[in-house]
DNA sequence: ATACTAGAATGTAATTATTACAAACTAGTA
DNA sequence: TACTAGTTTGTAATAATTACATTCTAGTAT
């Protein structure tokens, strides 16, 4: 199955992880994928080409990649986690009526200067909820404002 | 029990809410410990005077103090609810060591004018997280950085 | 190629936070 | 004092995540 030296591999390698098709299958998900999913997204999802994926190995892949930094993951739901391939700097928003999480690229200039001396910060994570502009859209049409 | 005409007995008042020995004590209890407890912190200190209270009261009324905006709940650690009496916006630190929330007093002034004319933004959460000052001091000490 | 080993995948069972629900209770009001 | 909607309580169910033992395999040395 390892037939593509493809840049996930790279990423595994740069990493000196091993390759495994699992892993490789769930990046490239994550990647494809922009949807910020849930662990059983994903694992439902490869389930369908690879039967024998087990739900374990999805969490223990997805803690490995999250530990080289490779993904992040967000706690934006409260309920369940997302993951997100992208790891640069940037914000989430979260409709709370259709679910679907909005990448944000905001770069607040403030952040790491307020914090400067005091703790050391790994992670930054902006999490907005509220309505997204499709409900919102849906709602005018139906009520006619 | 209902004896003290108080602040929280107002705010719930202000609110159209029933006024319970339950709901009173687990404001004060957020009030007077700033500590973003979990669910389950609040329950046993609560229960210790109370023996009677249930979890699911808790669970019940911190919902409720929520709908109404007189609480907020942070899903910074992931694996589990914080609850907050601060509703004014502000952001948290994360210590992944000991577990520690920290208040950061910061007000990005760019968030609201970004997300202008899209998106109804409804609830704004910044989380940092990383080790905390006292943490860092500590391993400091230990190995005489 | 072959064998070896550390690490990875798998499946099941356990854990833990949270929610659902029904019965008993009570705050606010008539 | 009685009534009712909403609240509290306890138990049972749900759902995400983790623990763990067994089997397997990627990477490497022979």
């Amino acid at each position: 199955m390892v037939f593509c030296l493809n840049k996930y591999v790279e990423i595994l390698k740069r990493n000196r992880m091993k390759i495994t098709p699992q892993r490789l299958e769930i990046m490239r998900y994550l990647d494809e994928n922009r949807i910020h999913p849930t662990a059983h997204q994903i694992y439902s999802s490869l389930k369908e080409k690879n039967p024998s994926l087990s739900k374990t190995t999805v969490y223990n892949s997805l803690e490995t990649l999250r530990k080289h930094n490779i993904i992040q993951v967000l706690t934006i739901s409260g309920s369940e986690a997302r993951y997100d391939f992208k790891t640069e700097m940037h914000h989430h928003f979260l409709c709370k009526r259709c679910g679907t999480i909005i990448d944000i690229d905001i770069k607040c200039p403030y952040l790491n200067k307020i914090l400067n001396g005091k703790h050391r910060v790994e992670e930054i994570h902006g999490y907005f909820k509220g309505i997204c502009k499709k409900c919102l859209d849906k709602e005018e049409a139906k009520y006619g404002f």
